[in-house]
DNA sequence: ACCATTTTAGTACTTTAGTATGAGGCCTAA
DNA sequence: TTAGGCCTCATACTAAAGTACTAAAATGGT
C-alpha cells in the first residue's frame, strides 16, 4: 500500500522533472522535441513494466523468515504443520503418511483440518495461500 | 511468436503517430506541451502494462529469473504452461477450464501430459519440480 | 498445399483427495 | 479430577484428480 504511495510520488515527480528539461532544452535549443518524446515514452514504459510486475507479485520479503506467530494465530498445530510441509513437497496422503509413520486416514484428518485453517479448498490452494502467509518456504 | 513482432509494431506505429501529432499540435500551437507529454506518457504506461501482462513468460526472466529455455527443452507447450500457472495457484481443473476457457477434459489432457514431461505423479509434485527447475516463479 | 504439432474434447476407468462422524488415548491447566 | 486440545485411527461416503485411449479441428512453418 505504502509502497504504491511512493512509486506513484516518484512517478509524478519523474513527469515534472522531465517535463522541466523539455521546457529548457526546448527553449535553448539544443536538445530536438524528438528526443524529448523518445525518453518519456521509454521512461513511462519502463515504469509500466515495473508497477505491472510489482502489483501482480506477491511482495517475496524473504530472506528465510517464516512467521511462526502466523503459525500460531492460524491455530495450525505441530503435527499439522510437519503434514503442511510434506504437501509442500509433492508427496500423497499414503507418502505422508509412511514418512510420518501415520496412517493414511490421520493423514487426512491432518489435510482436512488444514484446509479449514487455512481456508482452502484443495492442498494446492493451501499450499499458495500457507506462502503468501509465509509459513511455509517458498 | 508472431504477435510479439505486431505488438511491436503497433507500439512504434504509435509513436511515430503521436510525434506526428506533436509536431503539427505544436506548430500550430493551439495544444499545450504539457498535454502532448501526458498523453505520451498515458500511452507507453499502459502500453507498458498491456505487453508485460501479455508477454509475462517472455519478459519476466529478468526480474524473477525464470528459465523460458527449459520451458522448451522439456518440450512444455504454451498451454500447458498456462495450466501449470494456474495449478500453481491452487485452482482446480475445473476452474482451470473456466479460466481458459475450455473443457475441464482439455485441463486434464494437459495436466496429464504436464505430469509426463514434469516425470511427476501429482499435481502438488509437478509444482514443486517446476519450481525446482526455476520455470514458474517462487 | 502439406506436414507436424498443438489444442481441443470425449468416454470409461482407476486412484487420490477430501468430508463427516465417532471414538480412544495422552497431556495439561484449572 | 475434569475439561479441552491434540493425535491417532476407522468407516463410509462424495468429489476431484489422473490414465489411457481416440480423434477432430486449428495453428504454424516449409
Amino acid at each position: 500500500m505504502k509502497k504504491t504511495i511512493l512509486v506513484f510520488s516518484a512517478l509524478i515527480i519523474a513527469l515534472l522533472i522531465l517535463f522541466q528539461l523539455g521546457k529548457y532544452s526546448f527553449i535553448a535549443g539544443d536538445t530536438s522535441i524528438e528526443f524529448l518524446i523518445a525518453s518519456i515514452a521509454l521512461v513511462f514504459l519502463v515504469i509500466g513494466f515495473y508497477l505491472n510486475r510489482k502489483n501482480s507479485k506477491n511482495l517475496v520479503l524473504d530472506g528465510e523468515g517464516l512467521d511462526i506467530d502466523k503459525i500460531k494465530e492460524l491455530g495450525i498445530s505441530e503435527r499439522e504443520y510437519e503434514v503442511l510441509v510434506e504437501i509442500s513437497k509433492g508427496l500423497s496422503n499414503k507418502e505422508i503418511g509412511e514418512k510420518l509413520f501415520v496412517s493414511e486416514s490421520t493423514v487426512k484428518t491432518h489435510v482436512s483440518n488444514l484446509l479449514v485453517k487455512l481456508d482452502a479448498k484443495r492442498r494446492t490452494q493451501a499450499l499458495q495461500r500457507a506462502k503468501k502467509l509465509r509459513i511455509i518456504p517458498h
